[in-house]
RNA sequence: GGGCCGGUAGAUCAGUGGAAGAUCGCCUGCUUUGCAAGCAGGAGGCCAUGGGUUCAAAUCCCAUCCGGUCCA
């Protein structure tokens, strides 16, 4: 190994510059010199920061003046920088093109994995570009250890190499980044040391170059030529690599890094933050423990760009990251005592960057919103858990590990609070020093297997005749392959229009023929890039057949598929920028749009996106279907492409709606937005935390379903008709969910429950009531009313004198016998009233429902009487069982006709039990 | 995407299979010219929805809807 990196790292440069290779005697890596007494490699933990109070350059340099003079002189070395819609030079922090990775970790990984695989070429070759990333994995470094941050630029001068000296290779990046770091930052030559490693990650290896000074390593050169391979013949780490079909150059500058080593603050934290430690300082009542200080800038940049990006706090994918984020900062700003709100410190940070990153405020507005919704959302779940807390001391229950986990896992409340109340109610509790180990092993056992999708080989491709006309409807075609189930075949043609379910989109339905014979097929599906039919019957290898698809359920996916690309538009210009999809499901009766929003969506708003959606129908606007590469695609429309995930490959569907929307999409799309005819959103609901969905209908569909709506309205006009006469038939989605409201069941609930409310209504007259919901609400006050009057009849106390009854005696024991109680009274009620009253007595019942006794409470202490053993004998002669208390027991069974038999036989068990 | 927890009075929640409760709030009366007052009485519940188990379900089981929370 050693020596593969000797190889690998011998450049002429260091020959010709006086280097020399040597070994750390701490560490044993080794490095290049040109301090000749040098015999440490330079980093951590080997060396000591030696630039604190004493920086190393000529020229004291902020974040902005370091990233200028980067991009600069790589653009003036035939760099290239990019430009993106939105953003401008960078990629977002959130990751859309990617599907691996929530945010962007490296600079590299905007050009993973299609550009780095090669199967897409680079955007520009060489490029430069300092890419605002985020990492979290050393959360709880950031603020402490003095150079840990959640937000940081790295720098970078890529370049893809398909021979290896095609754009450049290691010789030209080593005297690039000497050249910038002597000549412009101003660092002495000796200063820097460049240590040989090995690098992997994501698939790829390749040597690097650790860059050194003052103990910082301030850049890495890797040079990444080595793919993940079985039977690979390079072993790295245990793992077989072998040749990439690029020889990748990918460096990262630590930008904030470069600025430090410049100024020599005691932290990275006072060079990328002064003036907001300065606020902090100087606005909080408890300043002491500066680490927070140094957190609270950090977090809130973070947030800044987490945000301003677009990310929504939500409990699932990246907006959770930003909502550990902002919760982490909610707890600094209490414990420092800030006299501001986060919303204010995110504000600072957002003036601070829209200079560089006039993005980030673009959103502004919704940021703000969001951090007032969460910072509510958390003061409430900590209310909560601060009651629970004291509850549990209230109870004298021990707060142990197990407890805090729970605390902290279900609950949210982090356990250094758990702490702090049960400290201040007396109560000494300890937090286990593993805690976040304890966590974490709480979730490590959940990794779920990946459905691996059981791709069949070698099936033949199918050419998709619906990418050339998405109004083809008819064809002829061969069938190349077959396969027989049961009553049904799947069948592969060499060409097909039927659009195979994929997208969100169903699978199209329709027939072949064949011989003059009329083949159904059922469902249409998709592996890999061949398309299944499903069809009813058989048909050889070979048949030649003429296709055609249902074209009015085609015709519906169509109108509901650009239909979802117009609701997406109306929602992004209702709403905000920040509305991104996060699933959808199209089928010809409806569409279901999942996407991020922060708040359940009101029905106001819904009305506007309704309206917004339906005015740019009628106005109507081309739908451009292309194909087109990545590069343009992503350089002319932005990352806003990636609405639906990120397709594969260099070539891409784009169906663009100029000025409204554009999105990567492989479905069916009309020719005109005009076709869609109209929207109609059924309802809004949240699927989870930041997640919101709405389901509409398009086109003809509209019309079903408001048929469909009148005809549950009159049949449950019919069902109320006896009763009650409706004034106002208007607007009959409104009635229906108001009246669904009332009985908080869903519409289709709504007959059978009205139903089960009139049961035992029995008014002969006629009411007239304005609408539905009045009608509703009628019902249901009525059946309280008539609820409460069966309660009150029931509890009446002399309820003995008017129920015939009868009595016997054993000694001063008193047994009461009533034989069959009638529907109004409840027996429950009356055995447990009459035995409370009086001592030595006994209540025996008979009810439609089966048995009830009670007995008072001293004949179980005396007589050692126990009703629910008595009872359980009666009650098998009902062919039940029965059960209860000693002092209050019920039976029943199927064969209610023996109760009087059932009555005899307690009464008998009951005496014998007493003599 | 997965795990865990919850849905009971206007609010916060008790209630682990045998009469739906507490505290605060609300209403009425009394007491008191004392600030977050005292006393007495009262109103207010499809125990989220649907199905199942059981003689009997707020309680157990299943599904759905709604909410919370942690992790990837």
């Amino acid at each position: 190994m050693d020596s593969f990196l000797e190889k690998e790292c011998k450049l002429n440069f260091f020959i010709n510059n006086k280097f020399i290779r040597k070994k750390c005697k701490s560490c044993g890596a080794y490095f290049w010199t040109l301090n000749h007494d040098l015999d440490i490699c330079g980093d951590k933990p080997c060396k000591d920061f030696s630039f604190i109070n004493n920086p190393i350059s000529a020229k004291k340099l902020s974040i902005r003046d370091v990233r200028e003079y980067f991009l600069s002189y790589f653009e003036k070395n035939k760099h290239s920088k990019l430009f993106y819609p939105i953003t401008g030079e960078r990629f977002p922090v959130i990751a859309r093109w990617r599907s691996d990775i929530y945010l962007t970790i490296a600079s590299i990984a905007d050009f993973q994995p299609h550009i780095t695989s090669g199967e897409v070429p680079p955007p520009a070759n060489p490029l430069v570009i300092s890419q605002p990333c985020i990492r979290l994995n050393d959360l709880e470094q950031v603020g402490v250890s003095g150079r840990h941050l959640t937000i940081f630029e790295m720098m970078g001068h890529h370049a893809f190499n398909k021979k290896i000296d095609e754009i450049y290779w290691k010789e030209d990046t080593v005297r690039y980044c000497d050249d910038f770091f002597v000549n412009k930052i101003g660092i002495e030559r000796n200063e820097i040391t460049y240590k040989e490693q090995l690098w992997d990650g994501g698939g790829n290896a390749g040597p690097c170059l650790e860059v050194l000074a003052g103990g910082l390593e301030i850049a890495t050169l890797v040079f990444m030529n080595l793919k993940k391979e079985i039977g690979g013949n390079f072993k790295i780490n245990g793992e077989n690599y072998t040749q990439n079909p690029l020889n990748i150059v990918d460096t990262g500058y630590g930008l904030e890094r470069i600025s430090w080593l410049t100024n020599g603050t005691k932290t990275i934290y006072e060079s990328v933050f002064p003036s907001t430690i300065k606020w902090l300082h100087d606005n909080s009542k408890n300043n002491q423990d500066i680490s927070i200080l140094y957190s609270l800038a950090d977090h809130s940049k973070c947030l800044a760009f987490m945000l301003g990006d677009g990310i929504v706090p939500s409990n699932v994918k990246a907006g959770y990251l930003a909502r550990l984020i902002i919760r982490r900062s909610l707890r600094f700003i209490k414990r420092i005592k800030l006299d501001a709100t986060l919303k204010d410190l995110v504000e600072i940070q957002l003036d601070i960057l829209k200079n560089d990153f006039s993005s980030l405020v673009n959103g502004k507005k919704q940021i703000f919103e969001i951090l007032d919704i969460e910072t509510k959302k958390y003061s409430d779940t900590i209310l909560k858990g601060e009651f629970l807390v004291k509850r549990i001391i209230k109870n004298n229950d021990i707060i142990d590990s197990n407890r805090l986990i729970t605390l902290y896992d279900t609950h949210g409340m982090p356990p250094d609070l758990v702490k702090k109340i049960s400290n201040s109610e007396g109560v000494e509790i300890e937090i286990p020093k593993n805690f976040d180990s304890m966590i974490a092993e709480l979730h490590s056992s959940e990794h779920r297997s990946i459905s691996n999708e059981n791709i069949r080989e070698e099936l033949p491709l199918t050419r998709k005749l619906y990418y050339d006309d998405h109004y083809k409807r008819e064809f002829d075609a061969e069938v190349i392959w077959k396969n027989k189930l049961n009553d049904k075949s799947e069948v592969i043609l060499d060409k097909t229009c039927f659009y195979p379910e994929g997208g969100g989109q169903s699978g199209d339905k329709g027939f072949f023929i064949f011989k003059d014979k009329k083949i159904e097929v059922k469902s249409t599906l998709k592996e890999g890039e061949t398309i299944i039919h499903i069809i009813e019957g058989d048909l050889e290898i070979g048949d030649k057949i003429h296709g055609c698809i249902e074209w009015d359920y085609r015709y519906n996916l169509m109108k509901h598929h650009t239909g979802t690309h117009v609701v997406n538009a109306a929602l992004r210009k209702n709403l905000g920028d920040h509305i991104w999809q996060a699933g959808s499901q199209i089928s010809a009766k409806d569409a279901r749009f999942d996407f991020a929003h922060y708040e359940k969506i009101s029905n106001d708003n819904i009305k506007k996106i309704e309206k917004t959606a339906n005015v740019l129908i009628n106005k109507g606007k081309i739908v451009e279907k292309m194909v087109i590469d990545r590069n343009n695609a992503e350089k002319n429309f932005g990352f806003r492409l990636y609405q639906g995930g990120v397709p594969p490959g260099n070539m891409i569907r784009v169906i663009n709606i100029p000025g409204v929307d554009v999105e990567a999409c492989g479905g069916t799309h009309l020719n005109d937005i005009h076709e869609v005819e109209q929207i109609r959103i059924l309802r809004s609901e949240r699927i989870q935390d930041g997640v919101n969905r709405i389901t509409f209908t398009a086109g003809k569909m509209v019309e079903v379903f408001k048929m469909e709506e009148f005809e549950l309205y009159n049949n449950i006009i019919e069902t109320i008709n006896s009763y009650y006469k409706i004034k106002n038939k208007n607007n009959v989605t409104h009635q229906l969910n108001e009246a669904s409201k009332i009985f908080s069941v869903p519409n289709n609930q709504l007959e059978s429950t009205i139903k089960r409310f009139l049961s035992d209504y029995d008014d002969k007259k006629i009411i007239e009531l304005e609408d539905l919901k009045e009608v509703c609400q009628y019902i249901f006050n009525n059946w309280k009313e008539r609820e409460k009057i069966k309660e009150k009849k029931s509890s009446e106390k002399e309820v003995l004198k008017k129920i015939p009854h009868e009595i016997k005696y054993i000694g001063s024991i008193e047994i009461i016998i009533i034989k069959k109680i009638s529907k109004s009274y409840r027996d429950l009620i009356i055995a447990s009233q009459t035995t409370n009253e009086k001592d030595d007595r006994i209540v025996i019942i008979g009810s439609e429902k089966g048995i009830t006794m009670a007995c008072s409470k001293n004949l179980v202490d005396s007589k050692n009487f126990d009703c629910s053993a008595v009872v359980k004998k009666s009650g098998k002669m009902l062919g039940g069982g029965g059960g209860g208390s000693k002092t209050l027991a019920q039976a029943g069974g199927p064969k209610n006709t023996k109760i009087n038999e059932a009555i005899e036989n307690t009464v008998k068990i009951t005496m014998k039990m007493l003599n």
